[in-house]
DNA sequence: TCTTTTTTGTATTGATCGATACAGAAATCT
DNA sequence: AGATTTCTGTATCGATCAATACAAAAAAGA
């Protein structure tokens, strides 16, 4: 545990949520060194010492992200009784989430890179899996609610996954936007009235095509080049 | 009509329609002089004589793009009998246009310019305004409806106008991630779920609390700074 | 105290960004 | 033809990008 040089000034812990604040506003192209380093409080080198690269420091805001801003999202799914009640608290809290004050609109893991640009194919790859991850989250809830009996047999999972991630997808663009809570709980609670019909059309024998995407696999698909 | 100097070398709707599809691909940031002078096979003293500058030429892009790949998507929603058949054909359009074989995934208004950047905030308010107008143009297909007996009076239209955009912003994210036609039309029948619940919850006293966001005007907005 | 190790601040690297200066080329007008 | 106007290609502008070289500074080990 001894540590021998001169030892660091700035709380590494401290500067990388600054890191990620920035990052959270402004994308990781559009967050400059400048930018970074002057939210940081430090210079150039030490950021270079301490986190590697621009890249790398991207990597473990993402994380920090996911481990702060993301569990609050997320943790009902996992907990509560029912699907129907974990993705409304879901899509509620990512209301309250994307419209709290003094924090950036929206999903960082969404609106951090979108484009792949050259020098950031894999911050974009990186994001696209952490989303594909948060589909194959729901459709996992989703199986467990068709399992418990909740759900129907015939209940396309993986229809209904793709479907309220995209609801909160679009949150995230509406958040830039300047939608207030009550407009991004409106929308929540739109999604929600969506909840009978898919649960009707899963029929004994109407049970609506698949959405293929499967989410581990490289199944055949098209999309951008990041 | 008869012009004097040298004459063009360049079909100027040809370069603008490359250049849109560079912007599409890409972004505004994302897409660089050289990308762009590369596309439409001109250099760069020829792009400013002919578009004044890499934001005119968005301007200029954007408008084109709304022309042509946004009529197929929106021409539905003021001809369609039934504002149900007119969100319904709207998505679908939607599914159809963010998956068409060798054009970039999504849309060039949601994706085009996210971040206000320093440089590009104009371009961001540009398209900030644009998808503030698509929800008015869906806000005022619902009136409509409501005028017409199809909805009840109470019924939130802005609301359902906010929610099916919602919707179709998250369909250009699912587009970025490679989602294939038929997942996105999986999303377009979930969306068309929702429809009954919607029309049910405005009932004689339980319109449900309204969502802000008023098209035009400066309300009350959180949100970015672009 | 002296060496070793690591961090810090200053200054700078080559590359790329959007945008132009300039001169030659190609058209019309007088 | 000669003057005028506009466009084209080359070459480059200053600014900014992410990333480092370097030496002074601040700690521990000998």
């Amino acid at each position: 545990m001894a540590e021998r040089g001169r030892p660091r000034s700035f709380d590494r812990t401290v500067a990388l949520r600054r890191a990620m604040e920035v990052f959270w506003a402004k994308g990781y192209e559009g967050a400059s060194l400048a930018d970074l380093t002057g939210a940081m409080g430090i210079n150039s080198p030490s950021l270079y010492a301490a986190f590697g690269s621009k890249e790398a420091l991207f990597g473990e805001a993402v994380a920090l992200y996911g481990e702060t801003e993301g569990t609050a999202i997320w943790h009902a799914i996992p907990e509560a009784p029912t699907a129907r009640e974990a993705i409304r608290r879901f899509l509620e809290a990512t209301a309250e989430a994307f419209s709290a004050p003094g924090k950036p609109p929206g999903c960082l893991i969404v609106l951090g890179a979108l484009h792949a640009g050259e020098a950031s194919t894999g911050v974009c790859r990186d994001l696209r899996a952490r989303r594909a991850g948060n589909v194959e989250t729901l459709r996992a809830r989703f199986e467990r609610a068709v399992l418990e009996g909740e759900l129907p047999m015939g209940f396309d999972c993986t229809a209904a996954a793709t479907f309220y991630a995209t609801v909160q997808h679009g949150m995230s663009i509406q958040a830039l936007d300047g939608a207030a809570r009550e407009a991004l709980l409106a929308v929540a609670r739109g999604a929600m009235a969506a909840w009978d019909g898919l649960v009707s059309s899963a029929g004994p024998r109407g049970a609506p095509r698949g959405a293929p995407q499967e989410a581990s696999g490289a199944g055949t698909q098209r999309g951008s080049d990041c």
